[in-house]
DNA sequence: ATATACTTGATCAATTTAGTCAACTATGTT
DNA sequence: AACATAGTTGACTAAATTGATCAAGTATAT
């Protein structure tokens, strides 16, 4: 389990483009240098944020890319699931002896923890904006979690 | 992010040992088969748990595993170390632009944001037990996450 | 003795991730 | 209009990880 170098590109750039909000696009190739990541692979993130709505491109001599939104109205989830397409893959009926004689319906808990744990994952990524990532010291206190324990 | 086979089978195989604690050994051979995992993956994984020191092996003809603990006694999180070596895995550094020219360090917040999400992974599978999994209902309230969102 | 069953390390295939490439389209500037 | 800049697209390749298999052992209860 771990952030792939998608998800932290994709995270570093857009907190690039937060810092540069209001300002004039920044293109593939400035952020591929501040960011040190190859500039088709930048590209190739980058559009995948655009598809999901999240930056604008602007082309011709001065274009590059801008944020659709202000920072504060960002949330770390959506880049997440923009380059992922997930963020946390259910597990059940992924393997043989899950779909055959599934072992997570009504025999033992352990479904319900992945569940869960899903769900606190994608409940914290939703609780961070770029905003707070623009912060020197991460977010203040982003996610109230005690529900989801209690969910039933 | 999602959860591996090894980490699914590994928690089912342990699960299956906890119903069986007390009792005489289980054999792979049988694993397998109420397990629906192949079993020859079945002894790898055993073999990273009994390294770990969570199962115990019996050779012989009557032999198998047994949990070397009680199911109380034994996380969740122990069980994914075991057979996957670190529950979440650090980025800092892992990536080119990391290291060269770390926006991970003072110029941004993105770093306590994977820090403490792998925190609260950890937290979160060091808080269920196998007597938890064992449960048609799965745990509990295993977690208490207050303090993850305020250290510094 | 012998059948059972764990032990070990190597190997291999499939999948995912990371990164590259080339041909193209649109746009501002001169 | 010509041109340079810069986004667009999809295919492609390489590397790493994951999932699984195999073979040649060793130990032990009966």
């Amino acid at each position: 389990m771990r952030i792939t170098s998608s998800v932290e590109y994709a995270t570093r750039l857009m907190v690039a483009l937060s810092r540069a909000f209001g300002q004039t696009p920044l293109s593939a190739e400035t952020l591929s240098e501040t960011e040190n990541v190859p500039v088709d692979y930048v590209n190739q993130i980058l559009l995948r944020l655009k598809r999901a709505g999240l930056v604008e491109s602007h082309r011709g001599i001065r274009g590059g890319y801008t944020l659709s939104k202000r920072p504060e109205q960002v949330k770390l989830g959506q880049v997440v699931r923009a380059v992922e397409g997930e963020i946390f893959e259910s597990v059940c009926g992924r393997y043989e002896g899950g779909k055959k004689d599934c072992h997570h319906q009504g025999r033992c808990g352990i479904s319900p923890v992945w569940r869960r744990l899903g769900a606190m994952i994608e409940e914290y990524f939703d609780g961070i904006t770029l905003d707070n990532l623009m912060q020197e010291q991460g977010m203040p206190c982003p996610v109230k979690l005690e529900g989801l324990f209690h969910e039933r």
